[in-house]
RNA sequence: GCCAACGUAGCACAGCUGGUAGUGCGUCGGAUUUGUAAUCCGACGGUCGGGGGUUCGAGUCCCUCCGUUGGCUCCA
């Protein structure tokens, strides 16, 4: 018998008899009890059944690795489509991959509730209990057409994916199969412990036009602890939610008979987004940008200049129509729809809620007539724009319909976009450094090479592009180009954070725009006395305060830092005899600038405690006889530490310079 | 926009197979004047998201619109 040299992670060659298993080698070098799943074999991820003829490296994949993870999830996928058809036996699966936190599994069938799953995970359990091995059977094109005979989803992919005459792989387990690549877990045993989380639907190939399909969503652990771990990690998260959270601190609301995705900003979530404001404000003087003004509406040629009209016609409000020529319109019997084309077609005007700022900014550029020494010309807005996004997609404060941008824009020359591009995103960086986000990544958006719906000279995109890449590099964190990711009229560079549910939202952007100077016939007198064409530079260092402060909310959980608490010290009295006291401390507060809630009436410390508590201040200041008489207070944090007796002007100073320096969280008790 | 579920007092929730709405917190009034996660008593407060229908009778069944949630699609 053939002997064959396996090189073990750790260097070590050992000699095997050649046909022996992933398995077989993994058991032999790591014990029975080895937590693999699969084996990634010269970099190939392999079934353990798979049988080794040559001489090669192994290494086991663990469960808990992501690979390893990867593969529980999509074996839990097979496990989860095995027990739909045994309930559903006209079901038809289409596919069902892993994903982030779990899997999910594409039925064309009969719709279901979520009171569906429970019999579906029972039965998932039944098959995951009697252990069935999972099989990998290779198949030639004709068999394989004929076992998914029934399915024509699967003959579709086959169709696709699989040329004629390669064949594929199906993975067996019991009496019920798949068409997949693989690998798997070596038997159903190792799904014990799933959970079927929701149902939901989904297009049939994400298009559309297509089918709509049920998905059925499920979580997976490799062990019941691990699971239990998870789950209490989602209640968790749960109430991290802005939108739960935005209510119980009162930070904003959303009023049904206000509109959809409109965000009221109430007193409490007001001081955050200010303060928020103030801070970038700070830093758009150090960095030369001027303060622009600009109105919510504007003429529809202007947006038919910027091409924005009607070619965005479906994700805007509806255009404003002046009312003598809207009543002469109607005495003459014109239906929305024709008034919709003499819009479109520019015989009447009207105006139109800004989608975007630029339009405006570009005005303000080309007011005057500009020379190269004018440049780089920052205009910087908190702008508030509308948007018709449609009425699923909106959510909490991440996903709206009216939103102010903290934005700016840019007009520098060819020569000044990597500087000013760097400039945009040292400040995104400087402001999540700040607020101690570090839990994102950097999208630099690329061209699609094979696309042509992008404006402007494939040099200048070239040089444009580089400066993003450049300066996403220079930032330290891990960064990805995403072909495609560009906008028509330039690159991009976005940062992107998730939310507690896991979905990611893009917050700040920098964008380099070649189309509307072009559009606008945007100019500046260079040092050679010719006249060119700017570059206009996007950037939005929060992108829009709602979504902002929507994923703020959750990454703090509501407990603010003390500079950005809607209110900074909850005063509570021991009882009504401490009012004066109270009063005092609480002007003396005020002046300093920090914001107070007082509480004086009645009621027990431990009740007030408990109320106050729920609206996370930075700091609750209790105050009774002792400190009365030595005119001082005492401290509770958060955390529920306390301090006693600390004297008032001490406590002031603190908490003042805490306050300047926007510490990340209270920290004087 | 599409699919599904849901929509009961300010908030969190209960109301089984249809018979004219309950609990807790909050609020208000009274008593209490209290040292660090809920002092006691009482009162007010919903016509059950809007509209329509079935029925002798609907929060409970049906239709429709609005909204919310989870996804899908979309996001200049």
């Amino acid at each position: 018998m053939a002997l064959i040299n396996i090189t073990l992670p750790d260097g070590t060659v050992n000699e095997y008899a050649a046909g022996i298993t992933c398995s077989e080698v993994i058991t032999d070098v790591l014990g029975r009890k080895n937590g693999c799943l699969a084996a990634l074999v010269d970099g190939h991820e392999r079934d353990m059944s798979y049988e080794i003829h040559d001489s090669c490296q192994i290494e086991g994949i663990k469960a808990e690795s992501d690979a390893g993870m990867h593969i529980l999830r999509h074996s839990a996928a097979h496990l989860l489509a095995q027990a739909v058809m045994a309930i559903y036996p006209d079901a038809k699966p289409t596919i069902g991959p892993a994903i982030d936190r779990g899997f999910y599994y594409d039925f064309a069938m009969e719709t279901i509730t979520e009171s569906d799953l429970k019999p579906i995970q029972k039965k998932m359990q039944e098959i995951a209990r009697k252990n069935l091995t999972v099989e990998r059977v290779e198949l030639d094109d004709g068999e394989l057409r004929e076992h998914f005979a029934a399915n024509p989803y699967k003959i579709e992919i086959i169709d696709d994916k699989i040329g004629e005459g390669t064949g594929s792989t199906i993975y067996k387990q019991g009496e019920w199969y798949d068409l997949c690549l693989g690998p798997h877990v070596q038997n159903t045993a190792k799904l014990m412990f799933c959970k079927l989380t929701s149902v939901s639907s989904a297009y049939w190939r994400g298009d559309q036009d297509r089918e709509q399909l049920v998905r059925i969503y499920g979580i997976v652990e490799p062990t019941k602890e691990a699971l239990k771990q998870t789950l209490h990690r989602m209640e968790e998260a749960k109430k991290r939610d802005h939108r739960k959270l935005g209510k119980d601190l009162q930070l904003f609301h959303i009023d049904e008979e206000v509109g959809q995705g409109l965000i009221l900003w109430t007193p409490r979530g007001a001081i955050v987004r200010q303060e928020l404001q103030n801070f970038i404000g700070e830093h758009l003087t150090r960095q030369g940008y001027s303060q622009v003004f600009t109105p919510h509406i504007g003429k529809l040629d202007l947006y038919r200049t910027s091409g924005h009209f009607p070619y965005y016609q479906d994700s805007q409000y509806p255009p404003l129509v002046e009312k003598d020529l809207m009543k002469k319109l109607s005495d003459e019997g014109c239906s929305c729809s024709e008034l919709s084309n003499l819009m479109k077609s520019g015989e009447i005007d009207g105006y139109m809620l800004k989608p975007m700022n630029c339009p405006h900014h570009v005005k303000i550029y080309a007011s005057q007539a500009r020379s190269y020494r004018d440049l780089p010309l920052r205009l910087a807005e908190f702008g508030t724009v509308y948007r018709w996004e449609q009425s699923g997609e909106i959510s909490g404060m991440t996903r709206v319909r009216g939103f102010t941008q903290d934005d700016a824009h840019l007009f520098v020359t060819e020569d000044q976009i990597a500087e000013e591009v760097l400039g945009c995103i040292e400040l995104v960086q400087i402001i999540f450094d700040k607020l101690g986000m570090t839990d994102y990544r950097v999208r630099v958006g690329l061209r699609d090479p094979d696309s042509t719906k992008y404006v402007g000279d494939p040099k200048r995109w070239d040089k444009a592009e580089k400066a993003c890449r450049d300066a996403a590099a220079s930032l330290g964190v891990d960064w990805s180009e995403e072909e495609g990711e560009a906008a028509f009229y330039g690159p991009k560079i976005d940062f992107v954070v998730k939310d507690v549910i896991g979905r990611e939202w893009q917050l700040g952007t920098v964008q380099v725009d070649y189309n509307l100077p072009e559009r606008f016939d945007l100019t500046y007198k260079g040092s050679d006395g010719e006249l060119h064409r700017p570059v206009m530079i996007h950037r939005a260092p929060f992108g829009s305060m709602e979504r902002f402060c929507g994923v703020l909310i959750e990454h703090f959980a509501g407990r603010f830092p003390t500079w950005l608490s809607p209110t900074q010290c909850h005063i509570l009295t021991i009882s009504e005899k401490h009012t004066e006291y109270a009063s005092k401390v609480a002007n003396k507060l005020k002046e300093n600038g920090i914001r107070v809630e007082i509480d004086d009436g009645d009621g027990t410390i431990g009740k007030k405690i408990r109320t106050h508590r729920k609206l996370h201040p930075a700091y609750m200041v209790i105050l009774g006889d002792g400190e009365a008489e030595g005119n001082t207070v005492s401290l509770r944090a958060r955390s529920g530490e306390q301090v006693s007796d600390i004297p008032l002007d001490d406590f002031i100073t603190n908490i003042v310079s805490e306050i300047n320096n926007k510490s990340s969280q209270p920290n004087l008790v």
